[in-house]
DNA sequence: ATTAGCACTCGTTAAAAGTGAGTGCTAACA
DNA sequence: TGTTAGCACTCACTTTTAACGAGTGCTAAT
């Protein structure tokens, strides 16, 4: 157990090398005004913290710095939950002032948003489809067999796609379908519609005796891969990691930004996180080599209990937690809100 | 008037140095199979070159390095237009082996098979909308007055936009009226589109006394920004400007990496390119200051004579122009074949 | 006109020396 | 017994110096 002048000296170190980037020395501790011993004792109490392995030196003669368990200690005990001031409050306000009706435009809002509040860069993982629910199917027959499928869902989201037919599909056939197919698969998980769907139009076909099944098997074609397909990522503020004194070194910088350009990876990474807490993973915890000077603040939002997707923010370990926790947390209460506007049932 | 050897210098120091990135000097090309003179020879002409602006020395006792004019004057006169090999053509060939339906998912593609085949990084200007013409305009109205509006262009390209209305749009009414704007609208270039939209509702109106006011005027919003939106630009193999040994130090790198993030600035810069050629920028031709350490190589992408956006190439001052050169225009053959494939005239 | 030879330049690398922030330990002090 | 002053020691960082060598420009011989 941490001792109350450890959990200061603990605390001032790591505020301090947030604040600086630059090791911590006694010295400089012992200046402070929260701080009424002498260096010597500092040193004591390092060594001690050393020992326990929350704080580490880059080497012999240099102050100390944060180690992992450091800055994990730091988040789990030490952070204390400061409240934005009003005018911020006002600000985060203000922020959605109009409103965005479509869903991505409103994420990638929200992405800049954060990455502006906290100087650090932003993921968005939107919203994945499977939770989600058909609220509508639109088809609309152009010219020479093209075909435009709109897919509307119960969050509001909105999508397209093309498909291209050997022969034409009359509009008349396309909105007897079209009717019935809403009728029937309103309310259908996502998951669930590429079955749904061809079962429904077989049956059509059959009751109607009507030539869909070349519709039939362009749209399987298109919703297995809208199955494969990913949730986009939205970024933002990719910029601000130029600023981060630790990023300085090409060779440091270039896995992270190479990582935050692949889609697939963040996908991965960004996806699997269970509980409705805002997670906080440090350097080698984000296991993931590329990540392993980062940390990651995360933060699941849904709408009607539903989880669509991820907030996320990355910067370096040695990154303001206080700021990134806060902000993303109030940022995802507007942006919550926003979403619930957008959406249909 | 440069003499043939001078030509035959210069050429073998653009080439040594596009390969090595290290300055050339005259003992280096005297070893070169096509040179038979020697070193001193090379330095007098070198002397000369330097004279004329072709190429400069970084510092006194280093080799030559071509200069903005070196490179300049080699683009316009010793580029030799090599012809693809028969395997990379090939391989060109299979690269749209599936064809793509979506115009954007196309765009996509094709930025990312630029960026490998060159290992620069490519930036692709989607289609500018003003040449376009309108093919299809399709209302669908969901619930509580959402509505969502699908635009389908000649070209093919489709995109989607959502309204918000104080109350609800039946569907009678917006199956009426779209029926009669297919009919009066197709084929309106899109930069007429807001206005004769506007015209073609309030005619609608006067002649149906329907209720179509609120959508008028949301109507008229969205198009409103529609119009002030710029063209999407899709960016391949961003991670290649890292392996360029120029911008190995961040200070070199962040400027262009930064640029290319911003779409506002990316597009003022990609667009005015006005004949139908292929346009190369090196340096400070580029007009940009982020850009003074790099050369682009520009096409413009055109379907059935309606000029829609731009492929470019960017990469250091030292870039293979030829590769890049050939890469592009057979590319460009290539994904203007697949546009075309997906207009609908 | 071409080339061999040579003194000179200057960036690069390596080694050497000096600097200073910071540490750990010890002994004195409250 | 906990705290502090003092001091020797460590080591990254900076500056200095020296050696190196690729490359140049000039000159004189071919």
């Amino acid at each position: 157990m941490l001792t109350d002048r450890q959990l200061l000296i603990l605390r001032a170190i790591v505020d301090d090398y947030i604040k600086t980037a630059q090791p911590v020395g006694s010295r400089t501790l012992s200046k402070r005004d929260d701080v009424t011993f002498s260096s010597a004792t500092i040193r004591n109490e390092m060594a001690d913290l050393e020992e326990m392995g929350l704080i580490e030196k880059p080497h012999t003669s240099a102050g100390r710095i944060p180690s992992e368990l450091g800055y994990r200690f730091y988040v789990d005990h030490l952070i204390r939950p400061e409240s934005i001031s009003p005018q911020e409050a006002k600000a985060l306000k203000s922020l959605f002032a109009h409103s965005v009706n479509e869903n991505d435009r409103l994420i990638r809002h929200t992405a800049d948003l954060l990455s502006e509040l906290t100087h650090y860069t932003t993921l968005v993982l939107g919203p994945k489809e499977e939770g989600q629910r058909l609220h509508h199917l639109e088809l609309i027959p152009l010219a020479e067999g093209r075909v435009v499928i709109v897919l509307v869902t119960e969050t509001g989201h909105v999508e397209h796609k093309t498909l291209q037919l050997a022969e034409a599909l009359s509009r008349e056939a396309a909105s007897r379908l079209m009717e019935r197919l809403n009728q029937t698969l309103r309310g259908t998980p996502l998951s669930n519609l590429r079955l749904r769907l061809l079962e429904e139009i077989r049956r059509f076909r059959s009751e109607h005796s009507e030539q869909t099944s070349l519709l039939s098997k362009a749209l399987d074609i298109v919703l297995m891969d809208q199955q494969d397909e990913r949730p986009l990522i939205y970024l933002g503020g990719k910029a601000n990691m130029f600023d981060q004194p630790e990023f300085q070194d090409v060779a440091k910088l270039r896995p992270v930004l190479e990582l935050i350009e692949q889609q697939e990876a963040l996908f991965d990474f960004l996806s699997p996180n269970l509980d409705n807490q805002i997670l906080i993973t440090i350097g080698s915890e984000n296991n993931v080599d590329a990540l392993k000077d980062c940390s990651v603040i995360r933060a699941h939002y849904s709408v009607d209990g539903v989880s669509l997707g991820t907030l996320a923010l990355i910067g370096p370990k040695r990154m303001d937690y206080n700021r990134g926790i806060n902000s993303i947390i109030h940022l995802l209460q507007a942006f919550q809100t926003e979403l619930r506007k957008n959406s249909l049932d």
